[in-house]
DNA sequence: GTAAATTGATATTTATAATTGTCAATTATT
DNA sequence: AATAATTGACAATTATAAATATCAATTTAC
């Protein structure tokens, strides 16, 4: 099981992805990661954060997934499944109400009872398209 | 409601499309669309075939989706929702049970009870991103 | 029967997404 | 207090996906 600690500056994270500092900044900006801050603003990685932009970088350079492809992919997640939100937390639930949404919701701001989207099962558990995949599917096939 | 019925050729279809005949034939070849063909091999392209192709191209163009990205949203259609399967049809069908599919299920040769491919309403209704986004949630909007 | 169009396969070009570089200001570290 | 690291914003570069070109063989259509 992987830290979801955060404890490396961003110099550290870029090191052990072998890319630079920028690009790491970037997926942040498009939407694909959210790394703790400190007050200063300061970003810190943990050992969950790394895998995921390892996964992230899988998805680019070997399956050829453009980032803006990625962030349509993960904007799919049905997450009041994985989260089993229920009818009330769903009923005050931007992200479950707003069907129209470009933006996986873990970059919507929380104005609804959602915890903290870097502890949460979607942003965690699903870094990975195939997996995201594989959870649309299984969610599916219970019905009818 | 457009015409599903084959009737430009390749040169005609590019034309509408302002794009080379070469690029219409590259992305049958990445399994996003699959065009009528006579027993010769020459393709034929219908009013929804354009339609699609116009989809396709906005995809890449406007939303910077890349054709992988596009052809790996197409795989997460959940088709036997779509198409209602009965049970036994499920059973038989090579699509419903192998979740590891990479391809959309258009481009799965027929072993078992699905019908032409061409005709079905999972190629000709989801062809826009947006519009598959939207079936998966609702789909799973109907769950608890 | 002949000119125009289509086919597949390989090679080339182009467009642009992805990545990196530079900079001054701010924060961290010892 | 001084050096190293991080920040955001803009510019430049690189890598490669997307599109196009070329070719001989086959098919279409008048």
């Amino acid at each position: 099981m992987l830290s979801d600690t955060p404890v490396y500056p961003i110099s550290v994270a870029a090191r052990l992805l072998n890319i630079s500092v920028h690009t790491v900044r970037m997926y942040e900006r498009e939407g694909l990661i959210v790394p703790f801050k400190k007050k200063t603003g300061h970003r810190l990685y943990s050992e969950l954060d790394i895998e995921r932009l390892n996964c992230i970088r899988r998805a680019i350079n070997q399956s050829k997934i453009s980032i803006a492809g990625i962030k349509t992919i993960y904007t799919m997640i049905p997450c009041w499944q994985i989260n089993k939100c229920s009818e009330q937390a769903r009923k005050n639930c931007i992200v479950y109400n707003s069907n129209v949404q470009n933006q996986p919701c873990w970059t919507i701001k929380n104005k609804d009872e959602r915890g903290e989207c870097r502890k949460c099962k979607v942003y965690n558990n699903f870094a990975d398209c195939q997996i995201i995949k594989a959870a649309i599917i299984n969610i599916t096939k219970g019905n009818s």
